[in-house]
DNA sequence: CTCGTATGTCTAGCGGTGCTAGAGTTCGGG
DNA sequence: CCCGAACTCTAGCACCGCTAGACATACGAG
């Protein structure tokens, strides 16, 4: 049963092996140039060896993606630190109104605006860190489910992460939609920088000025 | 003479010819279906005869987007009505704090609210309407320059219109730059929202809560 | 140790893409 | 009427994602 084993495993290994070419390639000359035959190339296999691990190229953008999302949660983790918020792994995660909304005294206002820096600082880093990894993750056809009950959890732990940082400063807004709305204007902000809609030299100030309309009030 | 006219008459109808061609082949059956055989079919003429007119595809895709600013930027405008922001024509543009900020007394608050809440559904609606159009205009390389020199009259038009409504509840931030981040936000929404990202169903909640976002305090 | 088989890989090729060179035709101006 | 210029089309390039079928390799049974 060893000789199976081993076969496994290097298959296994090929596997990682397809992924991490994928990216590298993609980070370095854009996915265009991922191509199913410069990828076979690069490993040293044919191309129909790609179709024994993968159905087609959107599902190694998919695997691509996958890993960018789990390095993204990890990012904004440990962005915020193991603070305030409800913490990871410390129960199914926080129902909407545990430490209540309504928290909008001056006391802690600064500390939670300081977190939500922090976090959205994290994603847009992220994002300029790894351009071709947040295409994978969101510009490309990956075709990876997410608003679903097929969602993988990466990409759960990815929303959870922010969810857990931004429940606290909601106020009165339901967080869940308090997140979605506030990833997506960071989503936009990416976005748009990276096309050259945006005068690349104004990010931080516009970031300062998302973060400052989301945790006012 | 009028022999050249009538052939320059023919010429330009055929370019719009291939526009719209592109466009609702694109709106019918998206981007991908939009392939330069299949469009030198539609038109009946053979594909060389679109490299007289464009120089790639992807300055077709460019000239599909161009149409679209201009119909965005119209969309938006009437939305908002000829009204209390600065209108268009009478002047340069409002410059910065011409009816100063520290404007966010109770009085018209309700007001511009409601002037917001429509830019940003007129907006919201437009992609809609026009999901492969919105793909030409940002998810697509058309190869316009945006935040430059080299812009077209109809992508600056576009901003202005977004400019001049929020200039009015910037408060105490840059309009310009409030106004690039207010729009980063909704194509946000509208991007996550398109690609499934986002529950469709609480598309209106989640511009309900952006709109408060940008138009307290 | 040998042999049949089963697994795995590669070569070759399909239909499609964006784009272009050069042949062919049409048509206006002298 | 005929020549030349302007224009269009046929044919083809290199590349794409993907797959069928030939080939080799390595395993397990006798």
């Amino acid at each position: 049963m060893s000789v199976q084993e081993r076969k496994e495993r290097e298959r296994a290994r090929r596997h990682r092996l397809i992924v991490a070419t994928a990216r590298e390639l993609a980070e370095s000359q854009g996915w265009d140039a991922v191509t199913t035959r410069r990828l076979a190339e690069r490993i040293e296999y044919s191309q129909p060896v790609l179709y024994s691990h993968f159905r087609g190229k959107r599902e190694i953008v998919g695997a691509v993606a996958l890993e960018g999302f789990a390095e993204l949660a990890a990012a904004m983790r440990a962005a915020v630190g193991g603070g305030t918020g409800a913490g990871p792994g410390d129960g199914p995660g926080p129902g909407p109104g545990d430490d209540s909304g309504a928290g909008q005294g001056a006391g802690p206002g600064g500390r939670d605006r300081a977190r939500v820096a922090a976090l959205a600082q994290a994603y847009i880093d992220f994002a300029g860190r790894n351009p071709a990894l947040y295409d994978a993750m969101f510009l490309l056809d990956s075709g990876l489910a997410f608003a679903d009950e097929a969602t993988p959890p990466p990409l759960r732990e990815g929303f959870q992460a922010l969810l857990d940082t931004l429940t606290g400063v909601s106020g009165d807004a339901e967080p869940g939609l308090f997140t979605e709305v506030f990833w997506s204007c960071l989503h936009g902000l990416v976005t748009l920088t990276r096309a050259g809609r945006l005068p690349p030299g104004d990010a931080s100030r516009r970031l300062d000025l998302l973060v400052d309309r989301f945790t006012r009030a």
